[in-house]
DNA sequence: AGTGTTATGACACCGGTTACCAAAGACTGA
DNA sequence: TCAGTCTTTGGTAACCGGTGTCATAACACT
């Protein structure tokens, strides 16, 4: 067992107890195994081209000794970074932690990291940021949650940067290996459904900006669940507000005092609902007494508020693990992939109830 | 202009045109500019000896080309990647958020990325896991906000492993260059005095669980404030919450049915305090007519609640960038530091009013 | 012995940085 | 005026810790 290592060695102290700082490397596993190094990244890399008593010899070795190979050190030779990147502009806090929290479930037993890209579709030179970033970083891949998952041009982008990704989405944009389809629209029929059912016929719903898929899919399947339940689209009970707070407010005031008040409103977003709260209060209303309210996406928010609201739940954590596992596929696996999906829930609390007599 | 390069190029077209995606190295630039790799580096690093004719050639062919040095040779060069971690478990998503955007607003011209990791300070097994990934990833710090800043043995980890980090925390922890410091007790004494101006006698403090130094400071910050406007701290009138919603529901519960019945509560933070609106509305009382409700940390939810909550804020993401920015200096400036503080600064809205006339 | 795998190793390379040396100027003293 | 020394500037080689390519050794099987 030659000393080997013709490589000078610096100040580091090869004795036993010491290994605490001066990191084992792969030289030094080969050394100790008696192998070459390309063996041991044979091993490392689960290479069928190992002999099993070679693998188990190595494998020994590389646990007694802890080691584990440099990240950064494979990523070079790789021309690939273990990173995963969240690119996204949704202004949800919880949206977006609940993502984060899913994706990282998936990594957290992987030596892959999250960064994570913020951004805004409307500022011109966000794709330049992006484009920097992938092709700087080199990561394994994206995800895109709404609304930038949207985006088919900067789709068009990461794969020509080469870059895998995955989008999350509530309309087929793409593959199923790079998809994580929601299906906004059941869950919004399931809404118009739970209110139909109750009783009210006046059913007004604020709907996210035309610009967002989502919105879309919202409101068809609001039309459509009120379609099955044979209750007719009331004229000028449907209005586009932004997704915020604000607009849930002006857009609930304009329904309240406009010629055809409403006993209920759906919005697209809880953000929005709260906003619908708001308006009612305001107006000397009460929820769900003289109007019922149903959000869409069940924020913290939404069970904190007073009455508690009824709205639709989507899983993005489970969501996010989804995202995460599809990128982490292999390549050969990604060939034939089942569809990935996920259906929205109603959550039944107290701000929808029955219509009132009158 | 020797054509240079014995290296065996591969099926890389060095034609004009080309460029697209393979990438230009140091090499490239070094051949372009007829210097060494060397002296392409020592412009890069913004090394003094370099003539200023050659800087600036050098510099006109990185910008003509848009060269941009691999990151990951970098991190393996210098054994440290060019990461930040932040590494938290505080359950608030705002805050979360929030902190993640002041860190990113610092970070976003810089070729750093942020990377996250979440735990659970009650899961043993956690500091492992930050373990792995700091002597792997070797990141150049980590952010800790409360209450993991609060952990002296993960601080004493992270010096270990010669891993560089900054505290966010209510108290004084570490030296200047390594703490972004809040005054809570500055604050909590503001929500005192600006309850005892109103004519509020009876002010009830739902705290934090002891184990957080937040609570202990914000508590004490209460009592400072109520002290120097001269009112009594009520007997049975401060009680230990979760920061929970719940929590704050409970103790709300307590105070209301005790023998001493507050007529202002001042919570913790605003989880709880939103849970004091529902306790409230559930005896039938009224806020701020019966009951004054001030709460902690501004959220999202504090200014969506009816009525629009009165509450401290805290500058959250310009605390992240105070800690991203104090990570990012070198090591030569961190000698002389002053240190970084923020006051929190209390914001009236309509769930603080005179109390009742009884 | 000839052939077709399977296992292993040698060596260059990924794109940077550090250590060290050499050349070019600037400055000195005789 | 000229060699000798110091300071600036640039180059070379080794290295960071892995992986790819390709040749070769080991081990079947005809």
């Amino acid at each position: 067992m030659a000393q080997g290592g013709k490589k000078g060695k610096r100040g580091a102290a090869p004795e036993g107890a010491a290994s605490a700082r001066a990191n084992i490397t792969i030289n030094d596993v080969a050394r100790l195994a008696n192998v070459s190094k390309k063996t041991v990244s044979r091993v490392i890399n689960e290479s069928p081209l190992v002999r099993q008593e070679t693998r188990d010899k190595v494998k020994a070795i590389i646990k007694e000794h802890g080691y584990a190979p440099d990240p950064q050190a494979r990523a070079l030779a790789f021309r690939r970074s273990f990173l995963i990147g969240m690119i996204y502009d949704n202004p949800s806090p919880q949206y977006v932690v609940n993502m984060q929290r899913g994706i990282l479930d998936v990594l957290e037993d992987t030596s892959f990291q999250l960064v994570l890209h913020p951004c805004e579709r409307s500022n011109e030179g966000f794709r330049q940021k992006i484009h920097t970033f992938v092709s700087q970083q080199k990561p394994l891949g994206v995800i895109l949650p709404p609304s930038v998952s949207e985006d088919d041009d900067l789709a068009a982008m990461l794969n020509d940067l080469n870059c895998d990704y995955v989008r999350i989405a509530s309309v087929e944009l793409d593959t199923p290996a790079r998809m994580v389809r929601t299906h906004d629209a059941e869950g919004a029929a399931q809404a118009a459904r739970h209110l139909a059912s109750l009783g009210h016929r006046k059913i007004a719903h604020i709907h996210g900006p035309k610009s967002f898929r989502s919105a879309h899919e919202r409101l068809a399947g609001f039309k459509k669940g009120l379609e099955e339940q044979g209750v007719a689209l009331a004229k000028n009970l449907t209005v586009e507000g932004a997704y915020t707070f604000d607009s849930g407010v002006t857009c609930t005031e304009k329904l309240i005092y406009g010629d055809n008040r409403p006993t209920a409103i759906f919005t697209g977003n809880d953000e929005m609902a709260v906003g619908a709260y708001q308006a009612v209060r305001k107006a000397g209303l009460r929820v769900p007494d003289d109007i019922s309210i149903v959000g869409f996406d069940d924020t913290p928010m939404a069970s904190r508020v007073w009455p508690p609201m009824t709205t639709v739940r989507l899983p993005i954590r489970e969501m996010g693990r989804a995202a995460a596992a599809l990128l982490l596929k292999e390549p050969m696996e990604k060939a034939a992939i089942e569809p990935v999906s996920f259906t929205p829930e109603i959550i039944v609390r107290e701000s929808s109830g029955p219509p009132p007599k009158a």
